[in-house]
DNA sequence: CTTTACAAACCAACCAGTCGGTTTTATAAA
DNA sequence: TTTATAAAACCGACTGGTTGGTTTGTAAAG
């Protein structure tokens, strides 16, 4: 086996094996011996690819930032054309996606804030710059910014095992949030955004704009 | 000084050291050592009023829940004459009290998930119970229960260091949750539960108005 | 005098990280 | 193709320190 893929199998099997202890035992029972038993590496080998055990929750947030990092992307380019506001959309979807898969990136997200809550940062930078560009394109952007909240708390009130809804009821839910149709009723002219930013508010259709 | 007092403060030492732990160190940082440090007594001396980490864990969830049940009662009492849905409206404002509250129950929450997951069955029961009350009283039950996964998750992200809001949007955004003027425009009406839960529907004051 | 509350030393298990050595792969000279 | 050499991947015993929990001793309360 090449050499290059054989380090990348390893690195991969210690992150899924990280994952799955995670989602198991919980993040606390989450250490360098577990990692290397369920892997089937050696601590040593699992050493050798990850330097610090911080580094292995680093890679596992980054690995799982990316995937759905992807996801988003793909559905964004599905429906930036017929959305009026294509990146809640494309957020909330997300924000469903990652409630619904079994190996959630939440989970590495809570591993990584028990453990060093600095690494924190990274995903909410990330989260920060797609919050702009949801308000931005929104008529109500704090409407926007509650049905943003309204997925999030969906999405970890069920990673934390204390969610007293149904799946049903769970996904009910999500669809209802995704349904621009169902929230039209009540929006409130944003009316100090639409003084500073003039431009946005009328171009609520596609163009998500850039801005500093 | 009597004994049983001699007790309480011990017992109130530890645990209002460990809350200040986990806020400044993190729920990986909760050791006994630590609370023992904290706290001024010996590790014996914890160890005589908790038998074991868990037992502190437990005495914690339940301390900042019998709190949160407090603030709860009182605000039930002050809004179920006036508001159609005294269960939500006095759930948001629980939830906000938490999030704004800086020794959180829910760090508590947290450091039990990270320790024993099966902690959470405590107040994932209570959970349900308040869920079904706001169910039962709302005339549109599914909005009602996105209202209160939105401050869910104005919670949770602020909770975990991931919110990309601003402190006063934060506040604003709570406040919106909590004025039910600002959710009348959509609601709709709740068919298959009406159909299936007859009783409980009509005997509650809250009929779906639409308004303007 | 008995029980309760606490202190301090102690212990076995566990933890992240190290280290010397072994196997596998890559390179390239013979 | 064979052989030599180096580099990367990997192993598992070991270390210093930490952890949850125990044991032993002591002073105060009842």
């Amino acid at each position: 086996m090449d050499n290059a893929t054989r380090s990348e199998r390893s690195r991969n099997a210690a992150l899924e094996a990280a994952i799955a202890i995670i989602a198991r035992d919980g993040p606390g029972r989450l250490t360098l011996d577990a990692i290397a038993r369920e892997s089937g590496l050696s601590k040593g080998g699992v050493m050798h690819q990850f330097r610090t055990k911080e580094a292995v929750l680093k890679a596992l947030l980054e690995r799982q930032m990316a995937h759905f990092e992807e996801f988003s992307t793909h559905y964004m380019a599905k429906v930036s054309a017929t959305s009026a506001n294509p990146n809640l959309a494309t957020q909330l979807a997300t924000i469903r996606e990652a409630a619904t898969t079994p190996n959630s990136a939440a989970l590495a997200l809570v591993a990584a804030m028990v453990e060093n809550p600095s690494l924190m940062a990274l995903p909410r930078e990330l989260e920060s710059k797609r919050m702009a560009a949801i308000k931005e394109e929104a008529a109500d952007p704090d409407l926007a910014m509650l049905r943003w909240a309204g997925a999030l708390g969906l999405l970890l009130s069920s990673l934390f095992g204390m969610s007293p809804l149904s799946k049903d009821e769970h996904q009910r839910l999500f669809v209802r949030l995704l349904d621009d149709a169902q929230w039209t009723g009540l929006e409130q002219p944003a009316t100090k955004r639409a003084a500073k930013s003039g431009a946005a508010s009328t171009a609520k259709a596609a163009t998500p704009r850039k801005r500093a």
